[in-house]
DNA sequence: GAGTTTGTTCATTTTTTCTTGAACAAAGTC
DNA sequence: GACTTTGTTCAAGAAAAAATGAACAAACTC
């Protein structure tokens, strides 16, 4: 039944990746970070990369990810992506070094802010289609309507136009 | 690679149940539903059961949902039973029927403070034990830390702080 | 107390999601 | 232009999550 009625997950000392060579500083943070991300619905790798990169004093390139954290590069390069597209990792240069070297975001206003225009917008996007979709079966119903059955949906609308105002606001008085 | 990126998914007319008889409202209400609850990373299930119960004019048995929905037994018991712990189901008792009748919480308030006590409270309680293992770290590290992550385990603290004083008020602004 | 109705639990199956690794592209080096 | 280094893509396999349905319990009916 997933995330619901969990509550009561032991926290067990750090269990992630198997035969790296993680420190216990990493391995406590990136958990950390790998619970968060599975609250918010993101793959547990996304939590471990962005995890390792936020406890990395310096930028880290993909191959690093690859080795202290055992994933194979495939995963390291698609979550990389995912975390950049959300808005959660940067991307630095290092001079004289052809490789890709990648940061954390830290700050909280953008991770929010990021992860709301990412993940949330676009469904009140398509939001306002079905909402669209709902208006014409409402007039195409008539009477066959219940008063009840008006009112919940003229709620939707309204929960739809509040979340659409909130939203972007979202993030805006984090610090 | 989940929910990010997601964005372009064309809204195609419901396609929920396989060969029920919902009707064209029921289905349009359940998909927008089934929408949000995978938004929020619950199952699909919840979404339709829920979906269903807003647009009945009427409280609904288990049986019915079984029937309507074409899912199992199994299904709408635990199905209800997690809307129940997440406060987005109310239960009612109908004079002179032995079976349960469900409706569903219409009031954003409480679905969102619900939401929020039943699945991210539980989360920061973790967080501080969590944080408390780091702490120990931090100390037992002494020099072997950097200032910047010194900085950023400051970071997390803060965060978690914020998070616990904000949780509870979300939902409290909202009508 | 045998039979019925209502609802829950849980091992198994099904479905979905995530990870992997090999093939490929792009760009640099000699 | 052959070779290396860096990174991406995507089909296929592995893992995790969710749905099923049969067995069970509880409460009522006669």
């Amino acid at each position: 039944m997933s995330a619901i009625s969990a509550s009561l997950d032991p926290p067990p000392a750090a269990c992630v990746a198997s035969g790296s060579d993680l420190t216990p500083l990493e391995l406590e943070v990136i958990d950390l970070f790998v619970g968060a991300t599975r609250l918010i619905g993101l793959p547990r790798s996304l939590g471990e990369i962005y995890g390792f990169l936020f406890i990395s004093p310096e930028p880290v390139t993909l191959d690093q990810l690859v080795q202290r954290l055992s994933i194979s590069k495939g995963s390291a390069s698609q979550g990389l992506r995912a975390l950049r597209t959300i808005g959660a990792v940067k991307l630095s240069h290092q001079p004289g070094d052809r490789r890709d070297h990648y940061t954390a975001e830290t700050e909280l206003k953008s991770l929010v802010s990021g992860f709301i225009s990412s993940q949330m917008l676009p469904h009140l996007e398509t939001g306002q289609t079905r909402l669209g979709r709902l208006r014409a079966l409402e007039e195409s119903m008539g009477s066959e309507l219940r008063p009840i059955q008006r009112a919940r949906l003229e709620k939707l609308v309204h929960w739809h136009h509040r979340a659409r105002t909130l939203a972007p606001l979202a993030g805006k008085f984090l610090d």
